[in-house]
DNA sequence: CCTACGATCTGTAGCCGCTACAGATGCAAG
DNA sequence: CTTGCATCTGTAGCGGCTACAGATCGTAGG
């Protein structure tokens, strides 16, 4: 019986739209090491296996979460050593929930000022803008914190 | 009567001191044409104007509320042609908000997904973790979104 | 006036996480 | 066999700085 697709394995093509990465980003993270080098074809296309997608989609899943790479590759590592403690990875995802928050918190700061900007403003042809007006007052050292 | 320190203006250090902004990070928005390029003293060294100041606090707070240059630029040359139009500042100033709010929302997610995640996980030095256990798992074909 | 030392100078390379080429091949269908 | 897409390698670019290296400026103390 001819085997499905995963038996001969898949090329960095099916791989791509299997995981919703970009071929060049795929070649990027084997540059990068945290994709092993996969097998080969004759010609010297990459082949790829069932293995090679669960981690590549493991990768995406933690991008898709704001991990930078290195987090990723701490994680990885352990698996790949066989020595996943929870209580390490506990450590590497709240570590990351902790700069979220700090991001939110940031943004949240941010739009309060925009808004607040937006709504000051008169909108129409005026040639005179009292946000400009504030952003370039001596007076104002610094932001509305 | 002496003059105040404005007379000579100020060396870059001082620009820098003032403003907040790093020295390089001065250099480099000449380089990059939104500061303009100063006068010199004798021997070379940048010499800046209260303008300069003015224009370079402007720069700062504009990127504290997280405009790109590319807009920071297109408020400047409104301001520099004498042309600024109240709606054309909103406009900028919206766009700018949207995007601030699109962020926030992507954030908002992750903070959830990754508090979920940081409360399943055992945290101890057991060697299994749902953590890793998910975010393999085939058949989350992606996040719980 | 000289010396010493910090500030400033120019130019270039690196950071992150891709993305976009160019130009040469591989591979599969007709 | 040809066509034409997929893939290959290598390199350069994006934004927004940041960090050097190695040379020169400027100023305060002796």
């Amino acid at each position: 019986m001819a085997p499905l697709t995963s038996a001969r394995g898949y090329s960095i093509g099916a791989l791509s739209r299997a995981t919703g990465v970009k071929v060049e980003t795929i070649r990027y993270y084997e540059r990068i090491g945290i994709m092993p080098e996969p097998g080969r074809t004759a010609g010297g296309n990459r082949q790829y296996t069932h293995e090679h997608l669960k981690r590549l989609s493991f990768i995406r899943r933690c991008r898709a979460l704001g991990f930078p790479v290195a987090e990723i590759r701490a994680l990885l590592s352990m698996v790949d050593s066989r020595d996943v403690t929870c209580g390490e990875v506990h450590a590497i995802v709240t570590h990351q929930l902790a700069e979220v928050r700090r991001r939110l918190a940031d943004l949240a700061r941010l739009e309060a000022d925009l808004s607040a900007m937006a709504a000051q403003c008169a909108q129409g042809d005026v040639p005179a803008c009292p946000i400009i007006d504030t952003l370039f007052d001596d007076d104002a050292p610094s932001l509305p914190a």
